[in-house]
This record gives C-alpha cells, structure tokens and sequence, in this order.
DNA sequence: CAGTGTGCGTTTGGAAAACGAACCCGTCAA
DNA sequence: TTGACGGGTTCGTTTTCCAAACGCACACTG
C-alpha cells in the first residue's frame, strides 16, 4: 500500500494518520495548540527546514485543520489557525504529551505541565465513556463492524 | 532537526513522535489493538513491505512498546504483544480512530464502533480531567513550565 | 531612491528512506 | 527432495527529505 492509498482505505484511523501521521505534522501541531501561528515561528521552534514546513502547513489546510487567514495587508501576510476540526484533534496531542510524560521523561519529570482552569488543578488527562463516564482502557472495549451495528 | 535528534528534545510530544510517530507505526499499533500478533499478518492486513515492517517491529520491540514472544519452538517462531507500556497508547490510537470517525468518514458512517463492555453501550471516548472528571478541551487547559511547578 | 530588513515561501542538488521483487533459513510433511 | 510455512534479509530503483541558496513583495532608513 502506498502512502497516498493509505487516506482511501475504510479505517477511520488510517485516513486520521493520511493526515496528520507525520513526523513534523504531529509536531507543528503541537505549536500551534501552544499558540504559534506564523511561518517564521514554526520554523525557528521546529528547525524544520522550509521547504516542508511548507508542505505540511498547506496539506493541513487543503485538509481543513489549519486556516490560512490574513492579519494584515500591505504586504499580505497570513497565520495558521487551528479551525474547529484542529481544535478536535486535542486529545491526540495530549495522548502524545502524557504518553511521554508517563514513559519518557527524565528524572526532573516532564517538561510541562497542564493545569485544567475550571477546578484548578494540575491533572492527568484521562480517557472516559461518553455513556457513563467511567475510565476507559484497551481491555474495557469491544469493537464491532458498521455491518454488526446493533443499537446503543 | 534531525529525525534521530527528535527524540532528545525535551519535549515529551517530540519523544513520543520519535518512538509512534510514523506512518506506519501507528498503523502496527492499531492492528496489535486489533489483536494481531504474527509478522505475517501484520504484513497482509497493512500491505507494508517486509523490509520496513521488520524495522519498525524491531524498533517499537526496542522501545518497549511489544514484546517479542515465543509462542513455539522447533522452529522457532516469535509473536508480538504490546506491553503494558503499548497498551496505555491506547488514547492516542483511540483518539485517531475518533477524530476520523467524526471528520473523514463517508455516508455510511464509521467503519467500527466501539462498545464499552462494562456499561454496555456503544461510546465516544471523552477526554477528562484526572482530578474533577469534567471533560477537558483545548481552551480549558493553561500549561505551565517545569521550572514554575507550583502544587496541584 | 539605493540599500537593507522582514515574512513567506520556491528551487536545487545530494542524502536518506521506502518501494517491489527476489532470496535465505529452519522445520516439517508428502 | 520437493514443497510449504513463518519470518525475516538483500538488492537495485524510485520517492521523499534535507540544507543551503535564491526570489519576491513590500517597508523602512539614509
């Protein structure tokens, strides 16, 4: 399978990774959900080369996850925000973050730390069941086909 | 940036993209969820190459992330099962397979669903705070610097 | 009004990675 | 002894990535 099959195929994970299953994607996504925007600032946080940088940022917006919006004329400049679709991909970008945290950090811990502003804490994200609201994890879950779909 | 110097930034979203972040990797991890175990498999439900299937195996065996089991002798054949390490990227892959479920699939609607065994009812995965339950978007999160950890 | 700076890219060759196809290895079964 | 199975490795070619340089529109400065 090639990698421009891969956003055809009929799983809702393959054609989630067509899009944002890069490298450097995954990580100007990260900056933009830490409030980067223009060109020039990805590209010094990131030290992706340009050429990329450009690339990524225009398949992000042909997908709908970045827009390209103008904040001033003369000259025209744009910045890359996040559309709703972006905002969406969130608990990815946290997955990854406490992914690391949990599993990578160094002896001083992690690097950052989130703060959930309506009760004030420092927190875990944590994965839950819309329905009932309990923990969730890979052994709770049983997947069925779209063809099996009995009511919820 | 190098692609091999990713991993060292002291970023744990950058550590976590250097280990998953990979077209096809996360595409393994989402089988290994699925239940498969054996190079073979692996081989005929991703149409990945053998060359690059046995590196990233081996690489996600080095990272902890499987393990390489036997599960018989004469010959000698092997599977890989993801460790306790694997099984908590469960949020990240659920997190893929959910943003594709909202935003990428056709008229049919998501290819899988996903059934919480303990209350019963097919589910969306929420993301929620570790310390106050509520679930948690991007604009509810401040993020603070390790250097200016205060108490939770 | 020439020169310099800024923001955002594109072009260009060389290096790395991915590709398909073929090959190899140990074991068993016909 | 020929073939099949499971699990890889080797090989030569095509794709992608990289770093550095270049382009371009406009603004500011002397």
């Amino acid at each position: 399978m090639r990698w421009s099959e891969i956003g055809s195929e009929d799983c809702s994970v393959a054609r989630t990774v067509s899009i944002v299953g890069d490298r450097w994607t995954l990580l100007i996504l990260r900056d933009c959900f830490l409030g980067v925007r223009r060109f020039e600032a990805f590209q010094e946080k990131l030290g992706i080369t340009r050429p990329i940088l450009a690339d990524r940022l225009r398949k992000l917006v042909s997908a709908g996850v970045l827009a390209k919006i103008p904040y001033q004329e003369r000259p025209l400049r744009h910045e890359y925000r996040l559309t709703e679709k972006g905002l969406s991909l969130y608990p990815i970008i946290v997955g990854l973050a406490h992914w690391g945290d949990t599993h990578l950090s160094g002896e001083d811990g992690p690097p950052l730390f989130r703060r959930h502003r309506a009760c004030g804490h420092l927190f875990d994200p944590v994965l839950t069941c819309s329905e009932c609201g309990e923990a969730v994890g890979p052994r709770d879950v049983s997947v069925e086909a779209r063809s099996a779909k009995a009511s919820d």
